[in-house]
Order: C-alpha cells, then sequence, then structure tokens
DNA sequence: CATAATTAGGCACGCAGTGCCAAAACGAAG
DNA sequence: CTTCGTTTTGGCACTGCGTGCCTAATTATG
C-alpha cells in the first residue's frame, strides 16, 4: 500500500498530487466520471479516501486542480506587471493560460473529452473560465469601479477569453497538429484592435491624436455622421500620424 | 419513466412550481443555502422529498428553475427570428433576458444575494449565462465552424453578455431605483459599434459593398497600409453608401 | 531519546440524488 | 357509482460525496 517516493518523481513541489491526478484521470477516461468512485482514486493512488478530501476538497478539484496554481501564476503576473499596455498585458496573460494548456496535452485532453461529456464539469470549466474573466476584467479597470470604462474592460476581457477559447478549443479537437500560435496571436490581435482602442478614449473617435503606429488603425464613428465629415477626420487622423 | 435532468413538465399554469420556489427562497434567504435541507424544503411547501427531486432535479435548480424556461424562450426566438441583422437580434435577446430579471426582483434580487455568498450557486449562474452565450455564438455563426467569422461572433457573443451582466449587476445593487433602459440599450450600442460591424466582413474592410447605413461605420486596416491607400478604400466604401 | 507538532488514516454521520415499488389521484367508459 | 387503466405522488432503501472527530504515524525539535 505504501510507496512512498518511489516510482513516479516528476519534479520539485509535491510529486505526490500529481500522481494522483495522474490515476484519477486514467479512471475517468476508463470507467467514466460518474461511475469512478473516490474509493477507486484512493485504491488506486495509494492514498486514503480521507487524504483525497483533505488535499483536493472534492472529487471535480481533483481534476482542476493545477487550474488553480496556474490561475493564481497569471494573477501574480497581473498584479506585478504596470499597467503601460493593460490590453496587451491581458493578452499576454491569456497567452500564458494557452501555454500552459498545450504544455501538458496528457493532462488537458482528456481533460477536454470529460468535460465535454459532463455537465457538471463543464459548468466547472466554464467558472474557470469565469475566474480569469474576472481578474482580466478588473486589471482593465484599474480600479475604477463605475463609468464607461469598466464596461469596456469587461467587453474586452470578456471577447479575449472568448477568442482564447476559440484557438484553443480548435487545437484540443486535433492535439497533434501543431500549436497554432499564429491564430491565436491574430485572434488577440483582433479583439484588440476593435475593443482595445475603446479602453483608451471610451466612446467616440479613437484614432485622432494617439494613433497606435506599429499596430492598427480604428476608426469609429456614430452614423449620424456625414460621409464627407468622416472622410475629413479620417484625412486629419493620418495627416497626425505617420504615412 | 422519469427523466433525469428533464426539468420542464408543466408549460403554463403550474402554480405548485411558484410556490415552492417562493418556499424554498424563503429558506435559503433565512437559514442560508446549505444549511437548508430538501427536508426542510419539503416540509415547508408541503411535497414531499421525492417529488421535489422529480421536478426539479437538484437544490439549486430549485433557484433557476424559470431561468431554464427563460433560456428556452430566448432560444426559440433566435430560431424564429430570421439573421436580417444577427447582431442586433441577439441584443434584443439579451433585452429579453435583462427584461425577464427585472420583471421579478422579488426571485431575482434575492437569489443574487446568495449567488454572490455561495460559489456553488456562483459558479451555476455563470454556467448559465455561458448557455446563452453559446446560443448566441451559434445564431451569429449561422452554421459555419470555422473561419474568422466565428471568431467575431463569439467574441460579440461574449461581448453582449458582459455589457448585459454590467448593467444587470448595477441595477441588482440597487433594485429600487428605476430600470436603467437607456444604459442598457447604450452599452449594447457600444459592443456592437465595435464588434458588430467585424462580424458582416471580417478583418479587412468592413465597409465595403455593404455599409450598414442605419448604425455605424467601422473601418479597420492593418498599420502596413499605406495612408494614402487607407484614404482610397474608405473613399471608395463611402462612395457606394449613402453621403 | 523524549516530546511536541504536523500529517495521514479510520470511522461514523448528514445529506443529495436515484431506483423501485406501492398508494393515491385522475380520467374515461360501463 | 363502480371499475379499469393511466399518471402522478409518496415512502423506502441504497449509493456516494463531503465532513467532523478521533487515533495512529511521521516529522521536527530539545
Amino acid at each position: 500500500m505504501e510507496e512512498p517516493g518511489g516510482s513516479e518523481r516528476g519534479r520539485a513541489g509535491k510529486p505526490a498530487r500529481r500522481h494522483v491526478v495522474a490515476a484519477a484521470v486514467r479512471l475517468f477516461d476508463g470507467a467514466g466520471y460518474e461511475a469512478t468512485t473516490m474509493d477507486g482514486i484512493a485504491a488506486a493512488s495509494g492514498v486514503s479516501r480521507r487524504s483525497l478530501f483533505r488535499h483536493f476538497g472534492s472529487k471535480e478539484d481533483i481534476l482542476f486542480a493545477e487550474h488553480d496554481e496556474l490561475f493564481e501564476t497569471v494573477t501574480r503576473y497581473l498584479e506585478a506587471t504596470p499597467g503601460d499596455d493593460p490590453a496587451a498585458t491581458v493578452c499576454a496573460a491569456a497567452r500564458m493560460v494557452f501555454q500552459a494548456y498545450v504544455d501538458v496535452p496528457e493532462i488537458t485532453v482528456p481533460r477536454y473529452r470529460l468535460v465535454r461529456a459532463v455537465p457538471r464539469l463543464r459548468d466547472r470549466e466554464i467558472a474557470m473560465t469565469a475566474r480569469y474573466q474576472g481578474a482580466f476584467s478588473r486589471y482593465l479597470a484599474r480600479g475604477e469601479t463605475t463609468g464607461p470604462r469598466v464596461l469596456a474592460g469587461e467587453a474586452l476581457a470578456a471577447s479575449v477569453i472568448a477568442a482564447h477559447n476559440h484557438v484553443l478549443r480548435s487545437w484540443l479537437h486535433d492535439p497533434d497538429q501543431p500549436v497554432p500560435w499564429a491564430r491565436f496571436d491574430r485572434a488577440m490581435e483582433f479583439v484588440t484592435r476593435s475593443l482595445g482602442a475603446m479602453l483608451r478614449s471610451s466612446g467616440q473617435t479613437a484614432a485622432a491624436g494617439e494613433s497606435p503606429r506599429d499596430t492598427v488603425l480604428v476608426a469609429v464613428y456614430p452614423s449620424s455622421t456625414g460621409g464627407t465629415d468622416v472622410l475629413r477626420r479620417v484625412s486629419e487622423a493620418l495627416g497626425e500620424g505617420p504615412g
């Protein structure tokens, strides 16, 4: 029964944890999530049932244990990064999450299968991504609790999460394909392009005065603005920026 | 012949359902969610424990029962609405959800308190909104399963949900205030303005050919595009549209 | 080696959720 | 009103998650 420090030596930290997670994933994958009991996981991993609950709290949490650690890493990253370019920072954070997924396909791929099959786990996964979204929103709001900037931040956070999930899902469907980093970056650029500019000056014209020269140009006008007026404003904006 | 999880049975005219929900909310509010047992709800509402599970499936589902009905209403609305202006349709659907919330504050307000206090219920609420987001994404994708339009649709759906939640939360904090319909519509306009146009022709030039005359004009170009080239393209796009 | 502190294991309990079967309400003939 | 078939409801027992409590093992410390 007792096998202390014998078989699987992962790396520094807690190898026992990983060992339990691997055993649980194997059982879930084989017999199904609902059919696998905590007693079964305890027997397969060599840990007592009581200790399982002590360390992971619940059956679901065994699957999402390292996801929690990742979330803490990301939040620490956000706290440590000054808000020079909040949109870019949030995209970088999303990139960290994406990287963490593709780094351990032996965990994330079977988990994805389970998440799609079991509604309870699906809700749990969604709740996890919602936590990221909340952290992103808070970072983008930068202390403000009201005003249009908050809305813009929440919309951008939601879009960044959506874009992340979009690319991640496509990779999870085909984990043998090369990791689509380019598609990921393009997706991030897509959402940043439209909503990121709104963050700076929320609402009317985003290009005038502070056009981002090495990324893109975004021009937004109310429909009430006449066509010639739009053309004039674009011309002005381009006149200030470089060619 | 019982249906596990199938929570819709009586369509209209089931006062017993509402009665049970009201009793449960009262108990949750008084003694806390965890401390309230199904036996207690059964005793307080006058139905047997077994029938509680039969009709609602789980303890959580008692709180979110009518939320499920609302979701079906919304999906039916989407299915019945042709995709003339998908972004506007999705915003209208979000408006239906918002309306359903503010229509029954005696349910939604105490539920909001519970959701904020109990992590389990919070996850459930998030999962509910995710279902809406999925339905919106599917509607915006219009059958396509790949390509940039899908990404744009998912980002827009996520933003619409975020905007909806943003305004809804502010009202839930102060339900005695008048319902902020204007703020809701402005929030929807905000996210539609930036991402909605992307939906039509995703990525490069959004205005050419089918400029939305009664909403907004959004023009997006890569930074590599020369300024004069941008000006020329905008001019072309405006030449086709109205002045 | 002795002792205090931390950690794991064993045990029992509460409660959500389910399957099964019996009792009751319902509805349509006769 | 009675009788039969259907549908709904209630009662009971059972599985399994999650927890509190206590004891045993392990480790740290003097």
